[in-house]
DNA sequence: CTCTTTATGCTCTAAATGAGTATAATTAGG
DNA sequence: CCTAATTATACTCATTTAGAGCATAAAGAG
């Protein structure tokens, strides 16, 4: 970087070394079908969709809105940048591979096209962050073993224990509680443990430790654990959880989304307390009788939370003890 | 963006309109001496440091670390990318420029080399941000009338209510509390306004509404404001103000600290409990009487929370009501 | 020795949170 | 029609947390 004697920023950023550099934009695009969390892919689902950027467009953020809503024929209520990072290895030549991934928040239903087909679950490539019927019994039976194997193979004692509290806190073991937050971490104590078959691919094959979890090419899917971390945090203090929603819906529709994307239950009677406490719902009226039970009134969101949803917050009853 | 029946991510990067594209990096560096919080620039305090992007460096981060260690002679114990966005309109030629911003925490004490004097306090840029010694005159006497001037300048009547709301929310108008966050809605707001320099700049001269702010050029106010929003949510849980303070410290200097980049008072005493509950320090058996009355005792923030940094809280006594 | 100043310990109240109980309004099945 | 099952919704209660203030301790200044 230059000098604080160069004249002008812009100036030494045309001057000096220019790097000639690509730029990628990763869209993770998630909707939530029938309390499933799902994200659309390509590649046999192996890849999350890419492409370079494109001049022409007015912002990065622009041209991502329109490629997206082309393919699921849905406008993409909600999106954010997630992360840039650099890349020289990835490509052979010279050149920088700059890529900007994105978070970005559509419905499924009636998308057309073949993109319907690149809708999957996530927790098809995250198995043990689905904790809505308890504890996934990989955890205890086949990851946290063999983590902790791999906490114990080092040599020095220091990093032993530092790995070992690493683990035990990342997975919530000894009186640490789950955080469903930790979704990025997690994924990077197996990458560095080689437990996920991202970590070994290219070199000994022999090793290779498959666990459970449906893999991707390149860091797609450390991207798509950042965009699951990122959506688990938000939806504690701000309302995007109603991007997924249909227009109508009723409280327990609201809540198995929520639920859905943090991987865990929560206390019905608390949620609703809290939905309605914040005024970010108003009712439609109508109620149903889908759900078997006595009938459900809908909801739909309020205007005004719409407006100002760039600084509305949402509570949830997702805290940790 | 690619279709999904393109080969593979990678490819597609290479094959389609590859754009030529330049990269730079643009930092927010942060100290906080003597109870003030300051940001370091250059061109005369009218610029943040940047500057292309190094081939040569394994990552963005570390090219951006090692520069900023070498300006400041101080180690940047902390950095977190803000965000990249793309500008055709900055370079003349064909080509996008690329900038991706970071805010980075260090300590300005015995900082060596003509950088010194690139310290600058940021309530210089932003000084209706500081309500340490409660509301700044500017807000009701400049910025609220000509605020609410603007909201009431629009056509539409929607416009008007949608614009009045938002300044009404954004200041802490009518009913609602000043929220220390809302640093980039209250800039773009000023902003959208055209009560920045910035607004004007290039345009009609006449008109210009000078309001109290040393600016910048270019966006670099704008990637300021953004730097400290996020650095005033991310005290509240994360233990980052650590990277401010030296060795060793009184629990007083450390709220100061805090105080400064919130740009607000806490309560001394509930300060103290949350910091001493969360078992973030320890005392190093001395104490002070640099202070004027009773001597503080003297505090380090605890080695294995340093070693947790990416997953432990801080909790402070911030909130809004 | 008293006033001022900062440090530090403690109490009190209100609000928020987690968890459970009770009742209402349906449908399904006999 | 009656009963069980299922979901919706209204309340209650205990615990924690947060905001605010009072009281005491330990220094320096005059």
């Amino acid at each position: 970087m230059q000098d604080s004697t160069t004249q002008t920023t812009k100036q030494a950023g045309r001057n000096k070394r220019s790097q000639a550099v690509s730029a990628d934009l990763i869209a993770v695009v998630i909707a939530v079908t029938d309390g499933e969390p799902r994200v659309l892919t390509i590649e046999q689902a192996q890849a999350l969709p890419s492409g370079p950027f494109e001049l022409g467009h007015r912002s990065l953020q622009s041209g991502l809105r329109a490629w997206v809503e082309r393919q699921t024929g849905h406008p993409l209520g909600y999106i954010e940048q997630l992360y840039t990072f650099a890349d020289r290895d990835r490509t052979g030549d010279e050149r920088v591979q700059i890529s900007i991934s994105y978070l970005g928040l559509t419905r499924e239903e009636q998308a057309q096209g073949p993109s319907t087909q690149g809708w999957r679950g996530w927790y098809d490539y995250f198995p043990w962050e689905d904790h809505r019927a308890g504890v996934p019994l990989i955890l205890p039976d086949i990851l946290v073993p063999r983590l902790l194997a791999w906490a114990g193979d080092a040599e020095d004692p220091n990093m032993r224990r530092d790995r070992r509290q690493r683990v035990v806190y990342a997975f919530g073991l000894d009186d640490c509680d789950w955080n469903e937050e930790l979704v990025l971490q997690r994924y990077e104590l197996l990458y560095e443990a080689a437990l996920v078959a991202e970590a070994t691919r290219g070199r000994d094959k022999g090793s290779a430790p498959v666990v459970p979890g449906r893999t991707m090419i390149a860091d797609h899917r450390r991207i798509l654990a950042t965009g699951i971390a990122r959506l688990r945090t938000k939806i504690k203090y701000r309302p995007v959880v109603f991007e997924l929603m249909p227009p109508a819906f009723t409280l327990l529709q609201l809540q198995r989304t929520v639920e859905a994307l943090a991987g865990r239950l929560v206390h019905k009677q608390n949620f609703r307390r809290l939905i309605e406490q914040q005024n970010l719902v108003e009712e439609t009226g109508e109620t149903t009788s889908d759900t078997g039970g006595r009938p459900a009134k809908r909801f739909r969101f309020r205007q005004t939370v719409l407006a100002e949803r760039t600084v509305a917050g949402t509570k949830l009853p997702l805290s940790r003890a």
